[in-house]
DNA sequence: ACGGGAACTGAATCGGAAC
DNA sequence: AGTTCCGATTCAGTTCCCG
């Protein structure tokens, strides 16, 4: 850390130090999101070893009274008020152990009046040793700096039970204002304007970093990446800048890295700055690996590749850039291969890699299957090669709507 | 109420007034389980209509300032803490308004060490436009008057992703005293005790009392049955004593009569205790198909359809023979609906029951996805609905081959 | 700029009609 | 008779507008 800098003004960097020192070298109102997730007051000392036994990370979270903890916050809080965007926000992390204590914080340092959620973040635990019921959530507050903060809306799917047909048409209030299903002049029933789905709702059911999961980093309170992203995409654009005053291992700034969000990290461990420093190099890939699976489980899209191929008699094939499968029937004595474009790969090299794999084997026809929107020109065919190329319904559909 | 009693002794009755007043009259210790759902400082009043329109059930929630509400609050928990028995609990129903505050009072009169956990009920409940996130949750304070506190163990299902058989299996040890299943003398695997299923957790996902439920009775912010239950079954005996100090329509009463508790219920407001004796009588619960037969019983959606519509921007639609998607873009104001033809549908009859749908809808174009080789000819489409028949790679793969 | 009341929203269930 | 499907009903909802 450059010491003759007037202020951080230097951003995509991690900061060691107390926050309450640091956050004063940050220019004010310059920050578009704070996300802490401070001590939580469990009133323990935490710590963890990394996978490798190196290292042991640790905090300490013992206090002796409410009053200690919640003016070590309280004066943090006023700092990071000021520095705070007018159209910002900030999430701040606890659980029961004191999230009265925050919330009643939050409330005197940025008015009761910008509260804007309780979100509970929702995961399975496994463990039956306690009397009592098992503790499965945590509390992230939302404040806002001013009603004017910035908010992209996310859609949900409807509940299984809703009857979407219903949702589909227009109201209105007959006589009595009541209110009623609009009909046209000939009693039948009006279609109203398109449906986005469900706004998203404040209990988040996100898994809980699983004990093996490669994400894990040795970092004790780790938080999953997914639950960042969320956070991050809701009120922040690219290139805004998210501040994390108690950054730990850094799952907050390789998220908001991750979004092309700008990030400022501060830690009072130097083990902890290292560690974050390090996930922000290299393995950011891994994280990114990680964060499409997550989101795509979430979303409960995670599919087969060969769901495609489905109802054909086929033999699969793994490992092979060039081919998914080959059909069992063949065409002029020649294997029958098939293809499905990955998410990461344009049509044109789809094609390439098909018929370099093709003209290896002999084939005279190949299928290339298309599953995305692409509008640019094939390469040509090469050895009397016959390659068809068919298209998934969502991008038939796509290319119809598109029309 | 007979003004000669000296306690209320008498149990299983309703009692009319301000409950720090009849609550005086309550000898000490003698309750089991306070559960107590006070106004929440939302700064409304709340008022229904019943369901004929006859009476209309209203209460006062407005408060000017939080330190009048923590006041009122603070002197009745100081009560109530009296009444408990040594082995009682207390559960406080409050919602994010005031969380903080009752969290603070019930530590202040019960000891932060009798703290035993934050339960979220989270439901899914109708929306409408916000900026921010949808609510949907409120919490439940439980606190212990002792550490010695009643507690019955409650199991719940395990969850889907949770492999039922293997945790059936008897374990035994094999010679290298490794753990393994135990097999008979045939070598098949042994069943081994019924397992308990996994400890109840603190998020609690019960459906709000829906606006069609038999079991609504026209007061505000009527509490499902359901709720009620999984608390008195939680911390009470049979003929354990149930006191709600702001019963309203006494459903806590009706929960603790059906589940064979005596039950004790105070409410300021006449109306509330006629309606709440009424409801007494003659009990109605909703049986709610979401919780008998399970979220998931509704939708499973064939992993086809999943496929076929990836990377489109959709609406699933679920059990509706004739539609399985609105795709969220409208063509000509009017929606855009799409079927997957089902392994065990003709493609005529898929396209007669898409066509049904289109017209009642009102749709100009249709998506139908066909899914499996069929030559036979389709109905004549109708109403001027554009409908497009789209395959599946396997079908346009298999229909090249066979050519 | 506010406080308060009127106006309006929209999806999630259940119940019962329709098949 | 058992499913499937459709519509009623709601507002610990929100927003807007006016004085």
């Amino acid at each position: 850390m450059n010491s003759q800098q007037a202020n951080m003004e230097e951003l995509n960097t991690l900061y060691l130090g107390d926050c309450l020192t640091e956050m004063r070298k940050i220019r004010p109102n310059s920050i578009d999101l704070i996300y802490l997730d401070p001590p939580f007051f469990t009133e323990k000392k935490h710590s963890l070893k990394n996978r490798d036994g190196s290292t042991t990370f640790s905090f300490n979270d013992i206090w002796g009274d409410q009053e200690s903890y919640a003016l070590f916050l309280h004066e943090r809080l006023l700092v990071m008020r000021d520095l705070l965007s007018d159209t910002g926000s900030i999430f701040v992390h606890c659980d029961k152990s004191a999230n009265h204590i925050v919330r009643a914080l939050l409330d005197a340092v940025f008015g009761a009046e910008n509260f804007q959620s309780e979100i509970i973040w929702h995961y399975k635990r496994w463990s039956n040793a306690k009397k009592g019921l098992l503790p499965s959530h945590q509390n992230i507050y939302f404040f806002s700096k001013t009603k004017n903060f910035k908010f992209r809306k996310v859609f949900t799917a409807y509940s299984d039970a809703t009857n979407l047909d219903q949702i589909l048409q227009r109201r209105t209030r007959n006589k009595d204002n009541k209110s009623v299903y609009a009909r046209d002049a000939n009693g039948k029933i009006e279609i109203g304007d398109a449906k986005q789905g469900v706004p998203l709702n404040d209990v988040w059911d996100i898994p809980y970093l699983n004990p093996k999961a490669k994400e894990r980093v040795g970092y004790p309170t780790q938080k999953p990446l997914l639950l960042l992203d969320r956070i991050i995409e809701l009120v922040t654009d690219e290139d805004d800048v998210v501040l994390d005053p108690f950054c730990g291992s850094g799952t907050s700034c390789v998220a908001a890295k991750l979004l092309k969000r700008r990030y400022l990290g501060i830690d009072q461990s130097e083990d902890a700055i290292n560690l974050a420093q390090s996930r922000l190099q290299a393995p950011v890939k891994t994280d990114s690996a990680l964060l499409t699976k997550g989101r795509d489980s979430f979303a409960k899209q995670d599919s087969v590749i060969l769901e495609c191929l489905k109802g054909l008699a086929f033999n699969p094939v793994n490992r092979n850039q060039g081919i998914d499968a080959i059909l069992i029937e063949q065409f002029e004595n020649t294997p029958v291969l098939v293809k499905v474009q990955k998410s990461d790969e344009t049509l044109a090299e789809a094609a390439t890699r098909l018929l370099k794999a093709a003209s290896k084997k002999g084939s005279k026809r190949v299928f290339l299957v298309q599953t995305l929107i692409d509008l640019n020109d094939l390469p040509p065919s090469r050895d009397n090669i016959d390659m068809i190329v068919i298209q998934t319904p969502s991008v038939q559909i796509q290319a119809r709507s598109l029309a």
